[in-house]
RNA sequence: GCGAAAGUGGCGGAACUGGCAGACGCGCCGGACUUAGGAUCCGGUAGCCGUGAGGCUAUGGGGGUUCGACUCCCCCCUUUCGCACCA
């Protein structure tokens, strides 16, 4: 063999791999399965290390698990719709089509020159009307089961993307891709009813124990479960206006009625706008202050609790007294009934409120340890639970309790009812651009909106000349495609020119990543009953409430239209963490990215793995060093010369196995090593998945492995004399097993981190059949266990002495062995012993002596 | 403001359920081999005291539990992330 060579050896073993179509595999049910997921890559050019980090943990998973046994499933695919490839379109002429799949070619290059182990037979792309005619299928069965739904309401819209946005997608006001601050319109929209489904991906949240805890919070928060109650307020009848009606409120804390001194309205609310229309002018021009308001001006900072007088009153049910109505630009429209009761003693809000426009504060809750403070000394709301005070038949109620009954008794009398109440909203998926998902229904003059025929799909999206960057659908200019026949009637009719939210195509893929060329139905159910749910899951924390929460929904939708048993997707996620450079994550705007293909030019793609891989835990974020990449290659090229110098001793025919040898200590103790490695490498990779701390484990066999062979003098290194090549002679037996024990399970232990080199060095070694075929090494229990122990003996909490001693020692004789210790004796002489624990057992043991002066 | 996670050498990071703090790597220092070495092999590297053996101090700070605490509990500080008027 000669020097290490990355480019020429990853070259050869990536050929190999494509023309044996390695990583392709069946259903097969003799074998446990494995299904090995990365989140799915948006096209958007060239991939980044940060981008690539994701690939290879799942990479380094999926090598080990098909080394183990399992069937692996590891497919790879590409998230192709979405504004980019338009926008692209827009600037410099090319068509989003072309330019996506241009970028795909070239990223899927640039994945196989780092030789991650996909089953590219099953690769997709989600702007292909094979892939997106199902998710025009998955519409038509949402919407025959009515979770999919039109309605006019006021959305999020994105002035730069010129679109709508969902509310997952609008962070901290801002559009999630762009950046830019999101204002609110009023459109005609389709929406999915997650809702409907609230509680149930709250409630199996609690059974994602191999989630981050961090995403499941996340997740809850935006699931947002409040339970409380919807009460009806009486309007009293004003003068000339007879017609009064009533407005519901929802409230968490019930308890508090009797201190509802006043009603808060959202300025969206529906009777705020009828009754605007009939007021003054003073009215209107508030309302016009307070909806300009809108969230995102929230943003910078707490915005004055301002409200308007309506000048109306309604009629606390509880105490019967009249209370006033006022609009209040602190008050949300969309949450609950967009009118909330207003009790300024216990709720913060409406005690800033109040303080501000002198309205009475009632105190109606006392400590349960305490006097009940009186309302004008309250400096804020008191918002804790306690005893009710001046609540009439309740007084002396603790406020649980009273919630309880007054929920109970508002229902008796028909005024209101317990209720649970979610933040989570339905998910709005009409986009107002091309390239996307057609939305498959028609308008017509006679019947309506009409749902497409599962037969006449895929509604495939029409290919456009020229791209203006203009506000309104883009397909809307294409009359060949909006001219339509209906459906029902065969008459004229309209088709819907909106295109679906990309999420929706991330939402299931990896269900079509079981059966990728169904031409009949998105995938087979055996093939998801086989291969479901994804073992393993990795990507970017930045899904915890966008993709990971539509996915964990969309799978319950399948689910119930009957094509898959599984409730929840995914049972394992790990959330990486980004790769930064100076200090910064890596972005084409900021100047700061580094290409794989630069770094593999001069390390090779198995230098840079075993790097991103050592350099921290998976979930992590990393600094990107030079020079740590180039010590990966150190040690990969150090591996490389161990192999290389021993290969013809140890790669040999008829090499007995070690056990059956006469081994001297040396002999004995780099065996012991060896397979202490291999359960070390073995549990930090699965499960713990602590991918680093794996390939420490590795670096240090290699030092013993050089240790070992210089004290035996086996070995030629660092240097090329004639003398010194003399050296290399192995005389013992015993020497030559344990060395191809020890290289053997090295190499393979190394071949998921950097399978290339792995592949060679194990065809050098005489194997053929590869590293997978070869199986993951064995660890035995009994080989790595020491005949010899280091016990580490504590006076007061400090070490002071390390005694060795035979491993079998009994406790007793391993405490009168420490009592007699010189080491120990200086450190315990005139002092009066009180006591010796020792602790530990087996090998593991420590003495801690205690003593009093 | 609320919630979560985290704070360990010059740096990245180890230490699994309380049991030898600093594995492994980077960097730095030294040695060997060399015409040379930024290659390679070997050794050293938390701080302080000491020639040495050894000792003292150290896991953000302060308390506590324990024979024993990076690990558990309480208070405080800092950082990062998430939520941000959800009634």
């Amino acid at each position: 063999m000669a020097d290490y060579k990355p480019q020429t050896v990853e070259k050869k073993w990536q050929d190999r791999w494509r023309d044996a179509r390695a990583f392709e595999v069946t259903e097969d049910p003799k074998k446990p399965k494995f299904y090995c997921l990365e989140m799915f890559a948006y096209p958007s050019g060239h991939a980044h290390v940060g981008h690539v980090r994701n690939y290879m943990i799942g990479d380094v998973v999926a090598r080990m698990k098909r080394m183990r046994g399992f069937n692996v499933l590891h497919p790879f695919g590409w998230d192709a719709f979405g504004l980019p490839a338009e926008n692209a379109a827009i600037k410099n002429g090319t068509h989003p089509e072309t330019w996506t799949l241009e970028n795909i070619a070239h990223m899927k290059g640039q994945l196989q020159r780092i030789g991650i182990s996909y089953a590219w037979d099953r690769e997709l792309a989600t702007c292909l009307p094979g892939y997106y005619r199902w998710n025009q299928w998955l519409f038509l069965k949402m919407l025959e089961r009515d979770l999919a739904y039109r309605r006019r309401s006021s959305v999020n819209w994105c002035p730069s993307c010129n679109t709508v946005l969902a509310n997952e997608q609008v962070i901290n006001g801002e559009c999630w891709r762009c950046g830019s601050t999101v204002t609110t319109r009023e459109l005609e929209q389709w929406f999915f009813r997650i809702t409907k489904y609230a509680d149930e991906l709250l409630a199996a949240a609690e059974s994602l124990d191999q989630w981050p805890e961090k995403v499941l919070t996340m997740q809850r928060n935006w699931i947002g479960r409040s339970e409380g109650a919807r009460l009806k307020f009486d309007i009293v009848p004003a003068a000339g206006v007879p017609a009064a009606g009533s407005i519901e409120v929802f409230t968490t804390r019930i308890d508090t009625i009797y201190g509802a001194n006043f009603i808060l309205l959202a300025p969206e609310h529906a009777l705020v706008q009828e009754w605007a229309r009939a007021g003054g002018e003073a009215f209107q021009a508030a309302l016009k202050k307070f909806q300009g308001q809108d969230r995102t001006a929230r943003m910078t900072g707490e915005i004055e609790k301002e409200g308007f007088d309506t000048g109306r009153t309604a009629t606390n049910p509880f105490t019967g007294q009249p209370v006033p109505i006022w609009v209040a630009n602190f008050v949300l429209g969309e949450y609950g009934t967009g009118a909330v009761m207003g009790v300024p003693a216990h709720d913060q809000r409406d005690f800033e409120f109040a303080r501000k426009y002198q309205l009475p504060v009632t105190v109606v809750i006392r400590p349960k340890d305490g006097g009940a403070p009186a309302s004008d000394i309250l400096t804020e709301a008191a918002e804790s639970d306690g005893v009710l005070v001046n609540s009439g038949p309740y007084d002396g109620v603790a406020s649980d309790e009273a919630r309880a009954r007054l929920t109970g008794d508002a229902r008796k009398r028909g005024i209101g009812e317990g209720t649970i109440q979610y933040r989570l909203k339905d998910w709005g998926i009409s986009r107002q651009r091309y390239w996307g998902t057609p939305i498959p229904v028609l308008y017509c003059d006679k019947c309506g909106m009409v749902p497409e025929k599962y037969e006449n799909l895929p509604v495939v999206l029409p290919k456009i000349a020229e791209f203006s960057g203009r506000g309104d659908s883009p397909l809307a200019q294409i009359p060949q495609f909006v001219d339509a026949t209906c459906p029902q009637c065969g008459g004229a009719a309209k088709r819907e020119t909106d295109t679906m939210d990309t999420f929706v195509d991330s939402s299931w893929y990896f269900l079509r990543f079981c059966d990728p060329h169904n031409e009949r139905v998105p995938f087979d159910p055996k093939t998801v009953a086989y291969w479901g749910p994804v073992d393993f899951y990795s990507g970017g924390v930045e899904h915890a409430i966008l993709h990971l929460i539509y996915s964990r929904f969309v799978t319950r939708v399948f689910r119930d239209i009957g094509m898959t048993t599984l409730d929840e997707p995914f049972s394992r996620l790990l959330t990486q963490g980004m790769v930064l450079n100076t200090g910064q994550v890596m972005s084409k705007s900021k100047g700061n990215v580094v290409d794989p293909d630069d770094m593999i030019q001069q390390f090779g793609a198995d230098a840079l793995r075993l790097y991103v891989m050592f350099v921290a835990p998976p979930e992590k974020e990393i600094e990107w060093t030079d020079a740590g990449l180039e010590g990966s290659w150190r040690f990969l090229a150090r591996v490389w010369r161990i192999v290389d110098q021993l290969s013809e001793t140890i790669g040999g025919e008829g090499i007995p196995a070690p056990g059956s040898q006469q081994l001297n200590d040396e002999e004995r103790a780099l065996r012991r090593k060896t397979h202490e490695t291999i359960k070390r490498v073995t549990v930090d990779l699965d499960p713990r998945v602590h991918l680093n701390t794996a390939v420490s484990g590795l670096m240090e066999l290699v030092n013993e492995l050089y240790a070992f062979c210089n004290r035996s003098r086996c070995l030629v290194v660092g240097r090329s004399t004639e003398e010194d090549a003399r050296v290399g002679v192995i005389e013992r037996a015993g020497t030559v097993a344990v060395l191809k024990e020890a290289i053997e399970a090295l190499v393979l232990m190394l071949s998921p981190f950097a399978p290339h080199m792995a592949e060679e060095l194990w065809e050098a070694l005489g194997h053929t059949g590869g590293v997978v075929a070869a199986g993951w090494p064995a660890f035995d229990p009994e080989v790595a266990k020491a005949s010899e122990v280091t016990v580490p003996v504590q006076v007061n909490g400090k070490v002071r002495a390390r005694l060795l001693v035979p491993a079998e020692t009994s406790d007793e004789a391993l405490r009168a062995l420490v009592l007699a210790d010189l080491q120990v004796a200086k450190h315990v002489e005139g002092r009066t012993i009180i006591k010796v624990v020792i602790a530990g057992a087996g090998p593991n043991r420590l003495v801690s002596i205690v003593v009093k002066t």
